[in-house]
DNA sequence: CATGAATGAGTGTTCATTCAT
DNA sequence: AATGAATGAACACTCATTCAT
């Protein structure tokens, strides 16, 4: 039932999904949709946390590598982005749930997307540190402003990959997930200016 | 009516707030709202619209500045992103209904959102198009994803500056305009690893 | 919507009576129900609150007569009696209500009707501490407990007298008030025994 | 599971107690309901046919005094309110279900009650009716309208000494049942005028 | 221009009952 | 005897929209 449900909520939207559409979808009965779940919400939030684990899980085994030279530090990087398209790119349902429901919708759903975010955010912002004593980075930088604008733009750059500007779950990735974390790995290091 | 259905459209989202709410909030009847709009829908496409044109001014307004050296072109960017964040600032209901709303939503809501973002997107793209013409990029660089990063870089950043991770309406700007637009426009250029 | 919403709960009771079904006997929309009432809840205990009044008007009216004989203490007593079973046969779904809603239910109901018993046992109360002082009757009696007594005992006989013993809405009173009254008070004066 | 099925019945009333309570609070499985019950309607019927037995047990036992003076038939009458007094004392939860669901409800369930009530009123009419036989009592009285009175009286009264006014099953008795039926028996013979 | 009473389709949730095991 | 998952009809309540004044 949670499958069906995560794919209604992602394309029809949490508010727009009724419950007898889910049920309908799971060839149950609407009485059985509360056997398992105590309500709408619930399913959603729950929906959310194996998500989150999944999502966390895949964030922790990103940055991995060390090493000493700056290309290392962005090969380790671009690393992490591709592993992180891979998962969104099969998780579709999960991220449309993750970046649209995650803005609008039930204070409670909102919190639990919120978690997610800021676990991201947190992941850049260990990176930047420990590069930072490494003397990988200067020293000078606003680490967590910096950690914020990484984890806004890979949360953008997932979304715009996945769903292109207008948020359509139809749409097809244009470019294959290597090449696309291998642009934004080096924009991060180097900018519009380049390497 | 249209400013207080603003307020309220960005404190509780557009799906949790009633016609009731917003006549109550105007002191008018409940009938009067429906000779000023067709419908629920429609206000929300009007109030999306009016943004979308003084926000497009801000941004067309935006690169004036032309120069030869990279300081310059450093300089122009951080002039927008401080426009646009100072535009922001002081249009924060306007803000939260484009970056929440805009995702979720009815698709003729999320149709008139995603607009406004293509304009921003476009308006970078210009910028470094241009740029590139001049010499002052590498033309080597993939212009629309750079242009796609530019765009989520600077949603992503208003929408944190103004709300934090949570998409809190109450939550209050941590540092002055100027200073996060610098910081953004070094990034934009330099990356993480600094000019 | 009122009238037809007490008859329904009077034979129907309150929780079998459906909002649907006094608005389809009312003539008007299920939401037209929701424009006059917050909620199922709320009408009743209006309706309530409203045949307290009434009510308490009757038993205020009541016990006027004065006079120094036993004569006169049971004459008016009989006149209270006679007013309280008029008001009950021209208010039988009122009675209904009070007597049977009031003993199930839910707690905001079963409050609202106790408030109505115990305003009548107060009446019979204080008619019982003028006879008192009055030295009409012995001042070794347990003063409230007989008020208690005397509020049951009419209570019960309206109770009986309108639904007979199995609270059946279309039982019809099988013998007329006055004669009804006047046996009641010859029986709260003197007892079994008689006079 | 009857006890814990009457306890609640009594408790939250008979249509806001749910089978999925009862089987929680009788630790069983819901099927298992079933498996003892046709519905949860028979389980009340049953209940209050049990109560009915035990109940009429004690009225027949209750009037077995015999004897020629007023004061003997005081005694016995007090006699039995005593009886009925503790009994009713001791099975508090039943005398709820009694008193309450035996107004409201569902059409068999008032059906069931009303039978014990009934039966409560014909031991009184007997008891009357040796009386006027044994000239102890005017022949002139309306019997069955007397009988209704004490049927009300005592039932009124065992509701209001067990339950207070306001029906609430934690209410306990402010005075002994003695002390109470002494008092009651004296009413019924000599009204409030007293001996 | 404006009112506010009226509408009715729609929806989440409850709960007695069933049934395969 | 007992389980507990599954059912589905029922129901209170919501809310965008309409319309007679």
């Amino acid at each position: 039932m949670m499958d069906v449900a995560l794919k209604l909520f992602a394309q029809k939207g949490y508010p727009n999904t009724k419950i007898s559409e889910i049920v309908a979808a799971a060839n149950v009965a609407q009485g059985t949709f509360y056997w398992y779940f105590k309500s709408k919400q619930e399913i959603v939030i729950q929906l959310i946390a194996e998500g989150q684990e999944s999502l966390l899980k895949v964030i922790s085994q990103g940055y991995r590598k060390q090493g000493g030279t700056v290309e290392d530090m962005v090969q380790a990087s671009t690393q992490l982005m591709n592993d992180l398209l891979n998962f969104a790119e099969s998780n579709r349902h999960l991220m449309a749930l993750l970046f649209i429901e995650g803005k609008s919708g039930d204070e409670a759903i909102r919190k639990a997307t919120t978690e997610v975010l800021v676990a991201i955010e947190q992941a850049f912002r260990r990176n930047i540190e420990r590069a930072v004593e490494l003397n990988m980075l200067p020293n000078t930088i606003d680490i967590p402003l910096r950690a914020s604008i990484l984890a806004i733009l890979i949360e953008g750059m997932i979304s715009r990959w996945l769903f292109g500007t207008g948020y359509d779950l139809n749409h097809l990735p244009t470019r294959p997930a290597g090449e696309m974390a291998a642009e934004v790995a080096r924009f991060e290091f180097y900018g519009l200016l380049g390497s």
